[in-house]
DNA sequence: CTAGATGCAAACGTTTTGCAAATCT
DNA sequence: AGATTTGCAAAACGTTTGCATCTAG
């Protein structure tokens, strides 16, 4: 059974405060403001496990740190190629886009994102 | 200019020989059967250099280390949650799925890539 | 001759692990 | 009480960097 330790709740407070795509880095120096003891390998066991559980995203990257979401609608993400920012991508949803695989070769498939790759406008104009 | 060393040709050799989204690391063994001597940071220098020329495609992928290819069709990845294999997807390409983007808000979109994630038979059997 | 490439060792950023001590239920 | 979680230190992993040496053009 999961266990309820103030580390844990604030491991999800600090996901739901930064809302979108933040590092673990970012949330665990978000829960030091007010918990300063907590050690960066309690964060990620934590955000291992709220995922896990449904409570929040992980978002594995292409080139740079895992991020996590508050639950939010399906969405994706482009990430400049200089700084390495992620940003939400403007467009809709591909309705069905997992019904468009022909033959899954027996794999589970459990889901999908698209990783748009560009440069940013502060990085072009820079 | 780029200079023709045969570290560099034999990087590029082994991308071909190796095929599909070979690692660094699978390509630097491929290299270090004929060229014991070379030593990983010069692979991963060529393949950047590769990459950069249009010689080799460089794949990022989510949790895992980057893949190369020779160049090849555009196609799409599925990676095993479990054991971190990368498998070439077999659906057809989204036709124009650039063009759906709404707004670029400024950033210059060079390609974009789909990954997807599941379970493979030989992980689910197990 | 010399810009550019190499190999080594060491650093890097992100994440995981082993383990003893602490803490929920 | 007992299983789970914590914090620490250390390791793992993939990759990059600094630098002295070497080499292709």
């Amino acid at each position: 059974m999961v266990r309820h330790t103030i580390q844990r709740q604030m491991v999800l407070d600090a996901v739901r405060f930064l809302k979108c795509h933040a590092t673990a880095e970012q949330i665990y120096n978000e829960v030091c403001k007010d918990h300063p003891t907590i050690s960066r390998t309690t964060v990620y066991r934590n955000l291992d496990s709220l995922a896990a559980d449904g409570e929040i995203r992980k978002i594995d990257t292409p080139a740079g740190p895992a991020l996590y979401d508050h639950i939010t609608d399906e969405h994706y993400h482009i990430r400049c190629r200089k700084c390495g920012r992620v940003f939400d991508m403007d467009m809709d949803v591909i309705d069905g886009l997992q019904k468009r695989v022909k033959n899954t070769h027996g794999f589970e498939i459990e889901g999908y994102d698209i990783f748009f790759t560009g440069i940013c406008p502060d990085c072009r104009d820079s």
